[in-house]
DNA sequence: TCACAGGGGTAGT
DNA sequence: ACTACCCCTGTG
């Protein structure tokens, strides 16, 4: 963002128990660039300037009111999401604390679906840098002010581009998984609007989102919690793991396959996405593996 | 300058 | 259950 540049004009929206640095900044999206003492990026095609300088304001582009209230899930009930947790357990309330307005944000089901894709075995960093560069290559450009953004390459952009372009995005291995998941939805053999069909039971979705490739179990868990907005859904991952084993079970040794993603299921109840999404925001940036 | 290890997993064996 | 996989970054 160059310098002395105006800042963009804004609407007022008012918030409650919300976080938007913490939410932009816990792992779930990896395109908002800063500036203007707030964030820049797309909401799907919608440019966007969010800033939240008092707690109770977030300040929106006009216009982009909607967009932005369904995007960063301002409907969601915390207050309550938090009440249905465990009463007795310290470590996630230490957690919630930490970041009581964290929110799980509404994505775009592709955009979220391949972000993930490129996203194993890879640090919030670098992730967010093949984001930028495969929009840049290979979205569209929308002006916001006197800057230009990019949306994130459409599954059929994506699977024109080819294994080899997206190769030279930086994705290593990961570029024949994006091509080839890329290709499913473009041709309409894998139909993303069941993430949010009701109809379509979480274990039927799961099995649907791991048939493609490159995408496994915890991928899959991040997208329908993400995109399909299916809160039950529990991702773990290193991070996640790390911290269930150290704070809930301590002197456990052997964790056989399915152990913690049960455990989780007992016992951080049906709102447990958002259980995972504070402890691992919290493990993440609090350094909380050692003290937290 | 340059090995080397390891990182928000997945697929194939 | 075990291992390779591309690429980048941090460390010595």
């Amino acid at each position: 963002m160059p310098p002395g540049t105006a800042a963009p004009a804004t609407a007022v929206l008012p918030v409650r128990r919300f976080d938007l640095a913490a939410t932009l900044g816990s792992g779930q999206v990896f395109h908002w660039r800063t500036g203007h003492g707030g964030f820049v990026g797309l909401i799907d095609r919608t440019p966007v300037f969010l800033r939240q300088a008092a707690a109770g304001q977030l300040e929106v582009t006009p216009g982009a009111e909607g967009v932005a209230s369904e995007y960063l899930a301002l409907d969601h009930d915390l207050d309550a999401i938090v009440a249905s947790f465990p009463a007795d357990d310290t470590a996630l309330a230490r957690a919630v604390a930490y970041a009581p307005g964290l929110r799980l944000i509404r994505q775009p089901a592709w955009e979220c679906l391949a972000t993930f894709i490129t996203s194993s075995l890879k640090q919030v960093p670098h992730i967010s840098r093949i984001s930028h560069t495969l929009r840049e290559r290979h979205g569209d450009p929308v002006p916001l002010g006197e800057h230009v953004l990019w949306t994130y390459p459409s599954a059929d952009a994506v699977a024109r581009a080819g294994e080899e372009a997206l190769r030279r995005c930086g994705l290593g291995y990961r570029a024949g998984f994006l091509a080839s998941t890329a290709r499913l939805v473009a041709d309409g053999a894998l139909d993303l609007s069941f993430l949010t069909d009701p109809a379509v039971s979480d274990d039927d979705a799961l099995a649907r989102l791991t048939a493609a490739p490159g995408v496994g179990p915890k991928i899959a868990s991040c997208v329908l919690l993400f995109a399909g907005q299916r809160l039950g859904f529990f991702p773990i991952d290193v991070w996640i793991e790390r911290t269930l084993r150290e704070r809930y079970f301590p002197r456990r040794r052997k964790f056989p396959p399915g152990f913690l993603a049960r455990f989780a299921r007992r016992h951080f109840g049906p709102y447990r996405g958002y259980a995972q999404q504070f402890l691992f925001h919290h493990a993440r940036t609090a350094g909380a593996t050692a003290a937290g």
